[in-house]
RNA sequence: UGGGGUGUAGCCAAGCGGUAAGGCAACGGGUUUUGAUCCCGUCAUGCGCAGGUUCGAAUCCUGCCACCCCAGCCA
């Protein structure tokens, strides 16, 4: 039982689903509302792609319509099977279904060609055989007018012989190609007779030999649309100067009902790249490990990363559907994904380790202290850490020469021990280069968490103990550009973050080492992480997903100022 | 200098002639055994600029300005 107040709301729908809501209420839409997703598997999909998934596949869901998920695989040359599979994962993973809607354009290459030939038929396309550099010549510019092709005034019988023989395998790549007769002289360049199909002998993934000639985009695109009966075609403003070519394809080709092609802006985050061109170019140069390394911006990278897919999607949704050119701060979608894990079991995990001896706890004695599972969810449970004379606590909780407000460990100063006791350092120990080695503090026995000692003190830190703590190796990702905006820079490459992945040499508590692989958990103070999926079964190896929000950080500066000023 | 688009806060974004929602960020405060979370509060006499229409304009009109996209036999 649905209420009715959610219906008919066009107030803060996008203006794509407005216009989708008026198809619907004036009755143009007699078989219901048809999208498409349609990628070219030519690499991964990225989380540009998430936004436009989410748009096609979230209409359809709330008009209740169909999408179909669509191969563009029109340019063999660059086209994998395996990017194909990996496509299909990531649409899944984002939680989207095509139940039985899974096509490629090249399920229809011989219902292209047979328009193909109509279109020469009805003396609307023509075969060219003018050079690539010729025909880029006769195009013309920007503000000149391009000029006929000689062979434009070829006669129909002569086009389709010729376009016969060029489906029949006769010609070498690049001797001819087929035109749509439109107009040279356009304002706009997509109609100056723009190439419906190129000569291409090349095997294609799903067809092989069988064709040695291949549509372009915007013939196969809309042809597509129109088999497929999709009723809103939508995609990114670039394509916006293709939309009247579009409409000259549906003014002539058959359909029940004419598809519109809608375009949106782009979504673009800072600190990223997003062209399928210069991911490629990370991959290969192998400034990251793969398509799915954590830092890529791709879906499967932030998988792997562990951002959670519902994050995804709700970035999406607050991210919107507009006109405008974006850039959305990194911090937006960081805040996202830690909405989405707020509810992660907590643990505790070193990973900058510093040696403590609790020098008033008997040496060979364990103490299992009751830590909650997450503070502000009882009902998550809790589970027991052990407690001994020899700690690990975090470098960084640990100052000689502390500012005022830092409220971490500093000589003779008093610090909490996560879900124990209330500890005083008493002593530092160096080494001969001066570097501390060992902390010797003593407990407060009475502050024992739950004692009901209600003492305070201003600081609480995480801590393992030394003889029980599992080691692990934690990867820690930063941005991978220095730059919000990459692509902008002169040399894209040389953005390159050279401090994008640090790795540590953790130690857990030991529940860590028995938790179920999949589960993302905050290691608490320092981040969200979860056991990185790419990595061989047998180790035990983190992602840091995203830190946590880190207000010290900011007063740290300015604190560390006033130190050195006294 | 041709054509197509877009301008609402630092970043996104509602608004659809009746007097500027919301989120992120930032800032101030409260709770807190995570400097987290959570909770309160502040943050556009202003909607690219200039005119005009109107009782009334971010919304309509005119003119400017800025930025983005287009000259693949890529998609």
């Amino acid at each position: 039982m649905s209420d009715t107040t959610a219906e008919s709301d066009s107030i803060n729908k996008d203006f794509i689903r407005q216009i989708i809501a008026d198809d619907i209420a004036e009755g143009r839409l007699p078989e219901g509302l048809v999208t498409r997703f349609p990628p070219e598997p030519n690499g991964f999909l990225h989380i540009g792609h998430a936004l436009s998934i989410s748009l096609n596949f979230g209409a359809a869901g709330e008009f209740s319509g169909t999408t179909f998920l669509r191969f563009d695989d029109t340019n063999p040359e660059k086209e994998r099977q395996e990017y194909a599979d990996a496509i299909c994962e990531d649409v899944r993973w984002l939680g989207y279904d095509w139940q039985d809607h899974l096509t490629h354009a090249s399920d229809y290459f011989d219902r292209l060609y047979a328009a193909a030939e109509q279109l020469i038929e009805r003396g609307d396309a023509y075969v060219d055989s003018l050079s690539a550099d010729e025909i880029r010549e006769y195009r013309g510019t920007l503000t000149e007018v391009g000029k006929d092709s000689p062979h434009r005034s070829r006669s129909i019988d002569e086009n389709l012989a010729l376009f016969r023989r060029m489906r029949a395998g006769e010609f070498a790549d690049g001797a001819h190609v087929l035109r749509a007769k439109i107009d040279m002289a356009s304002p706009n360049i997509n109609l100056r007779d723009p190439t419906l199909y190129r000569i291409r002998h090349a095997t294609h993934q799903r067809t092989g030999d069988t064709w040695p000639i291949y549509p372009m985009y915007d013939f196969a695109h809309t042809l597509c649309d129109i088999f497929e009966g999709i009723t809103h075609s939508l995609c990114t403003l670039e394509f916006e100067d293709h939309r009247p070519l579009y409409e000259w394809f549906v003014a002539r080709v058959a359909h029940d009902y004419p598809p519109r092609q809608i375009e949106f802006s782009r979504l673009q985050v800072g600190y990223m790249v997003t062209s399928k061109r210069k991911l490629k170019a990370l991959v290969d140069a192998e400034h990251v490990a793969g398509w799915d390394d954590p830092r890529m911006p791709t879906i499967a990278g932030m998988r792997r990363r562990g951002y959670p897919a519902e994050a995804l999607r709700r970035f999406c949704q607050q991210v919107g559907i507009t006109k405008k050119a974006k850039m959305i701060e990194l911090g937006m979608l960081e805040s996202t994904v830690r909405d989405s894990l707020s509810t992660a079991p907590r643990t505790l995990a070193v990973l900058d380790p510093l040696k403590v001896i609790i020098t008033n706890m008997p040496d060979g004695e364990t103490e299992w202290l009751v830590a909650s599972n997450h503070p502000n969810h009882p009902e998550m449970g809790e589970r027991k850490i052990p407690f001994s004379r020899e700690l690990w606590i975090e470098q960084d909780d640990f100052l000689e020469e502390a500012p005022r407000k830092f409220f971490r460990l500093k000589p003779g100063g008093e610090v909490r021990l996560r879900y124990g006791y209330i500890i005083r350092c008493d002593e530092v120990i160096k080494d001969a280069d001066g570097n501390v080695t060992v902390l010797h503090c003593s407990m407060d026995e009475t502050t024992r968490s739950g004692s009901g000692n209600e003492r305070k003190v201003k600081g609480t830190i995480h801590w393992v103990s030394a003889a029980h703590a599992v080691p692990a190796r934690v990867n820690l990702y930063d941005r991978l550009f220095r730059e919000a905006a990459p692509s902008k820079a002169a040399d894209w490459e040389s953005t390159i973050n050279p401090d994008s992945l640090q790795v540590a040499q953790a130690w857990l508590e030991p529940a860590l080492a028995e938790a179920s692989s999949a589960q993302a958990v905050q290691f608490e103070r320092l981040g969200y992480f979860v056991q990185d999926a790419g990595s061989e079964a047998d180790a035990l190896v983190f992602n840091r997903i995203v830190t946590l929000r880190d207000s010290w950080a900011k007063l740290e500066r300015a604190a560390m100022r006033e130190l050195s000023a006294d």
